[in-house]
DNA sequence: TTGTATCATCGTATAATTACGATATAAGGA
DNA sequence: TCCTTATATCGTAATTATACGATGATACAA
C-alpha cells in the first residue's frame, strides 16, 4: 500500500508538507534501513567510502548474492551510489539524498 | 593542522557511535516507519496530538484491528506513547525518542 | 448488574522479505 | 579467443509482515 493508495477519510486540513511520491520515497528509505544487515552495510560505508562489493561480502557473514540484493535495495531508494570500476563496483553514501532524508525528518517531526 | 584536529573533523562528520542494543532500537524505529500506513498514522498524530484510536480508525481506510496492531508497533519501538483515558487510549508522539532518533541519524550519517 | 463504548488480542489467509546456491553478465588480462 | 575476477540476477524455501473478522478485556453509565 503506497501513500497514493491510502484513501484518507477526511479533508486535507491535516496533511503536512510531505505527500505522494515524496512521502513514498521517504517511507522507502525508512524501510530500507529497517533491516539490520543493510544498516550494518551503511555503517561499513561510513568508514570505508569507495569500497567494493567484495569488501562488504568479506566483512559480513552472508552470501555474495544476498549482499548484492541488499546493495540494490540501498541503491534503489537512494541511500548509496555505486560507481563501476572495471569489473568491480565501488560504493559510497549518497550524501545529497542523506541530507534530504535528514531534512525531511526534521521538517515532519 | 595537527592530527588531533583532523580527528575532530572526522568525528564531526560521522562518529558511528552506535552498536548493540541502541543500534537494534534505531533499526526497529526505521523499520516501523518503513510502512506507509504507520507513516500516515504518525503524520496524523502530528496534527492531532492526544487523539484516540477511534479517530485514527475513522481517518484510515483499514480495520480497527489493523490500526491497533500498527499502534502497538509504533508504541513498542518508541515513536508514540499511549495514555489510558477511560475506555479510550489517547496517543501522542514520543518527543524524547523522536529527538533521540534525529540525533542518532545526525551522528551517524 | 447489564449494556455500551473503546481498544487489544487471537487465529488465519495472503503477500512480502530474506536468505541461499546456481547461473548469467561484464571487464580486462593472457 | 579463453579465462579469471567481480557482480548481478534467477529460482526457491523459509520466515516475517500485513490485513481481516471474531472475540476478549476494561472502563464507565444506567
Amino acid at each position: 500500500m503506497t501513500a497514493q493508495e491510502i484513501q484518507i477519510n477526511q479533508a486535507a486540513c491535516c496533511t503536512l508538507d510531505i505527500s505522494g511520491k515524496e512521502q513514498d520515497r521517504l517511507v522507502a528509505m525508512f524501510k530500507a534501513l529497517g533491516n539490520p544487515t543493510r544498516f550494518e552495510i551503511m555503517k561499513f560505508l561510513v568508514t570505508h567510502p569507495g569500497c567494493i562489493t567484495a569488501d562488504i561480502v568479506d566483512y559480513l557473514p552472508i552470501a555474495q548474492a544476498t549482499v548484492s540484493q541488499h546493495l540494490k535495495v540501498l541503491r534503489d531508494v537512494g541511500w548509496i551510489e555505486g560507481t563501476v570500476d572495471g569489473p568491480a563496483v565501488s560504493y559510497c553514501l549518497h550524501e545529497n539524498n542523506i541530507a534530504w532524508f535528514r531534512e525531511q525528518v526534521g521538517k515532519i517531526f
